[in-house]
RNA sequence: GGCUCUGUAGCUUAACUGGAUAGAGCACCUGACUACGGAUCAGGAGGUUAGGGGUUCGAAUCCCUUCAGAGUCACCA
């Protein structure tokens, strides 16, 4: 790439003028504004040459333009920007992205393993929008760290077991009247979700009578008698009675089929599930030999703690005094059991924020232990997802449903469609797919665009709108691409002494750097940096397309390149969608 | 209260990790269609990067401080 010709160059330059040091080369490209591709940023070299940025960045600029690949160079202030010849880029162009899986890199047994966990959910409710944002965050970077060459299986940890799912099992049993999927014809995790909901109503009625009777608030929490009852069945679960195991398989059952529904129309899928009910004893031995290597403590009343209190955090409780599993103890055991499974070398949890304190502390606790790998989990954090309208809450069923919000994208891509009068005829029965294809990359492109780190506003009003930086944005100048191709009967090929415009060169830069877009994206962690990168190349390609004359130009070797250049951004494109999990269409 | 994260145009956001005059989109205003697909394009207006101080050639970015919002500090997960 230019950047590591150009680098060593500068090197070789700086050394024999300033003498051997260990010079910090950067570059960005050169601002629209300015004549030059890429620039050269002098200023950390002035300490060296003991001249002023200008005359520094002349003396480097005149040595460099003896290049053939240089055609010229300016230079504004401690800037050095740099023009390269069009038959650099041409060559660059032609050889490399043509290539399959251009700017993706090849997968062998030796790549690096990489672990990813996602979703992560509950198994007495449905999923939710937050969790939509956890899925499309997981699924995506795990496309992107392979595309950079990592070896990824993606995972998950389902928690079925604990009060909650006892909840929505009691609650059934008293009042569901052998409701099931089929007889109620609701989908198995709706189903559970409404008894999960049933039961808090309940239990705050059962509260207020109690109070009513004088009782004190606090103690008609913890005597609420359905609540009593909830804590009798998680003890006959943990002690495997045959009824509520059966009750327990019965109703998980449900919800997992209605999961895997949502799995489906989202996208997203997974190599291997682990069970809570399955791993959290296995943290259990581990607080053993924590114990006696001292990592650990134990109280008077028999439970386990670590003092972090030199790290500047808490004391954390491991185990409870009755010797039970806490989440800390399970997700202990989950993490070794995942090394011994998949041998990772580097491993992710995406979880939101409000458990960055506990993954903290996770990792501290298992480097503690002596796990060396500790060092290379990490906890790729995301914000709240809001509503418009506000809080949700899912123990009062206000949550808003991963299912709903998809069928109300499908359905706004729909009738924007047909409001624009946008229904190709020879779609035909393709247009259910076309509006799921639109509605579902409308959802993801919104929630991927922005840094995971930051609470975010999902609006669906507003995600009807399909103008600017969207997901159906793009989709419709990849399928408008893809009519340029279908019209061209011309061969494709290109001739190195072409002459390109400046919106033809800036495409092609742009598209020279998709390899280095990957790279960034999987070492950052963000998808965030891939759907602002086709954002970028299609409105370029936009204003492009809008100015010139693609399958109209003069001679047929131009319109043979311009075809090839529009092609290569389609591609682009869809390879940039595909990593985020958006499909594109041929037409729309 | 301790710790952590966030604060950028009316709104949604970007900034190559310390680089040039802080970029975009929505909404608003002005233009461009007998079209390689107008779900488009060209342009205008809109900013004390929450406030203040510091570090240096240079700060939205790093440090200190104040303010605002969120999370967390459970023998819940």
């Amino acid at each position: 790439m230019i950047e590591t010709i150009l680098r060593k160059k500068i090197d070789e330059i700086l050394i024999d003028l300033y003498g051997d040091n260990d010079y910090s080369i950067q570059f960005q490209s050169t601002r629209k504004e300015f004549e030059g591709d890429i620039t050269l940023v002098v200023f950390p070299f002035t300490r060296f040459s003991k001249l002023s940025p200008e005359i520094t960045a002349k003396k480097i600029g005149e040595l460099l333009s003896k290049l053939d690949l240089i055609n010229s160079f300016s230079v504004i202030k401690g800037f050095l920007n740099l023009v390269i010849s069009n038959k650099f880029w041409l060559s660059e162009f032609s050889k490399s992205t043509f290539e399959d899986n251009y700017g993706f890199v090849d997968i062998d047994e030796n790549s690096p393993n990489y672990l990813v966990e996602y979703c992560s959910p509950n198994t007495n409710k449905p999923i939710h929008l937050g969790h939509i944002r956890n899925n499309l965050l997981g699924f995506s970077l795990a496309n992107i760290l392979r595309a950079s060459g990592k070896n990824v299986k993606k995972v998950q940890i389902i928690n079925d077991r604990g009060i909650h799912i006892c909840k929505s099992m009691l609650a059934w049993q008293e009042f569901g009247a052998g409701e099931t999927p089929k007889s109620s014809g609701l989908k198995g995790d709706h189903l559970v979700g409404k008894y999960y909901v049933m039961f808090n109503h309940q239990y705050k009625k059962e509260v207020a009578e109690l109070i009513e009777q004088g009782i004190d608030s606090k103690l008609a929490e913890e005597k609420a008698p359905i609540l009593l009852k909830a804590k009798e069945m998680l003890l006959k679960w943990e002690a495997k009675d045959m009824e509520v195991i059966t009750l327990w398989k019965k109703m998980n059952s449900w919800v997992y089929d209605g999961f895997e529904t949502t799995y489906k129309r989202l996208g997203v899928d997974f190599d291997k599930n682990y069970y809570e009910s399955e791993t959290y004893l296995l943290g259990k031995e581990v607080v053993k030999n924590g114990l006696d290597s001292g990592v650990f403590y134990k109280k008077e009343d028999g439970s386990v703690w670590i003092d972090l209190s030199s790290e500047g955090l808490d004391e954390k409780i491991i185990l409870r005094s009755d010797g039970t599993a806490v989440y800390m103890t399970q997700d202990i055991g989950t993490a070794i059991k995942r090394h011994e499974d998949f041998n990772f070398s580097h491993m992710t949890y995406t979880v939101g924020n409000e458990q960055d304190y506990h993954f903290k502390v996770l990792f501290l606790i298992l480097e503690k232990l002596g796990y060396s790998w500790a060092k290379s989990c990490y906890h790729l954090s995301y914000g709240m997802v809001d509503l418009p309208s506000g809080k949700m809450k899912s123990r009062e069923g206000t949550a808003v449903d991963a299912d709903d919000i998809m069928e109300d994208m499908y359905q706004n891509a729909k009738s924007i469609a047909e409001e624009l009068g946008k229904i190709d005829i020879s779609l035909n029965n393709e247009t259910k797919e076309l509006y799921e294809t639109v509605g579902m990359g409308a959802l993801k492109y919104f929630m991927l665009k922005v840094d995971p780190k930051k609470r975010m506003l999902f609006d669906p009003q507003e995600s009807i709108d399909f103008n600017g930086n969207t997901g159906p944005f793009i989709q419709y100048t990849y399928a408008r691409i893809q009519s340029i191709l279908r019209k061209n009967n011309g061969v494709i090929k290109i001739d190195e002494d072409s002459d390109v415009n400046y919106k033809e060169r800036a495409l092609i830069i742009s598209l020279l750097e998709f390899p280095q877009i990957i790279q960034e994206a999987a070492n950052s962690f963000s998808p965030a940096l891939i759907a602002n990168y086709a954002y970028e190349i299609v409105k370029d390609f936009n204003s492009y397309y809008q100015s010139t004359s693609i399958l109209g130009a003069d001679s047929p070797s131009i319109i043979s390149f311009r075809v090839a250049l529009s092609q290569q951004v389609a591609k682009v494109i869809k390879s940039s969608m595909s990593l985020l999990g958006i499909n594109v269409p041929q037409r729309m």
